[in-house]
DNA sequence: GCTTGACTATCGAAGTTCGATATATCAAGA
DNA sequence: TCTTGATATATCGAACTTCGATAGTCAAGC
């Protein structure tokens, strides 16, 4: 049973937004904005912060297969590990379930 | 538009456990840890900061007409302000919208 | 050559969460 | 009766997380 306690916010959203493959810090800044209509922000410190923590519990880790580009790469790729998909998929049940069971005051009165 | 930034993580639990309706402290602890399957788990710490910190910011108020209960009552009453009720369903939205762009990977691939 | 945007990175301050600790009441059971 | 466990509120300091400013490199366009 995963389920231990939950992710800060910035780590959740970086492994959310993980979910679709390999990101790049930048990309990743962008992507957490994208999903969130804009609401979330990360800034550099916690982006980058959050990385390496993530990277030193084992969720994620530095892509070294370069698919592409040359040399001149300064990108630092990140995906998501075996685990860190796991946490990241129990997260989302989580925040699912969590939406199900108040999203009833979002159009009409409070749920049984 | 409301859409500030994001409510730290225990905030926003007591703000959604409240949408049902006032709830004293303890009860919110228990609600909290219903609402997430016994995942998120606040402790006194958490909790009393967390609502010293709403009354102050004015999304939660203390309940003054006391609908019941002997004088023995040491509970203390907390409800949405409307303004808090706004930022309440606000987040609301901003996850259900989240998790609906994530959840494509709870059963099946990417989505598009 | 200069500027702008993409990109990674760090630091310290500020804010948040955690766990232990404390206190008190009440109900149930030994 | 005495104890135990759940209810209930509250505080403190340490640990952790987030924020904003700052910094520097590179590529492209002007």
């Amino acid at each position: 049973m995963p389920s231990s306690k939950p992710l800060p916010a910035a780590s959740l959203h970086v492994a959310l937004a993980l979910l679709d493959g390999e990101l790049h810090g930048y990309a990743l800044m962008r992507r957490v904005e994208e999903l969130s209509d804009g609401r979330v922000r990360m800034g550099p410190g916690t982006l980058y912060g959050t990385l390496n923590r993530l990277v030193e519990t084992g969720l994620i880790e530095e892509t070294t297969a370069r698919t592409s580009r040359a040399g001149n790469e300064r990108r630092r790729y990140y995906q998501l590990t075996t685990a860190g998909r796991v946490i990241a998929l129990d997260e989302l049940t989580r925040l699912e379930r969590l939406v199900h069971r108040t999203a009833g005051h979002l159009r009409g009165a409070a749920p049984a």
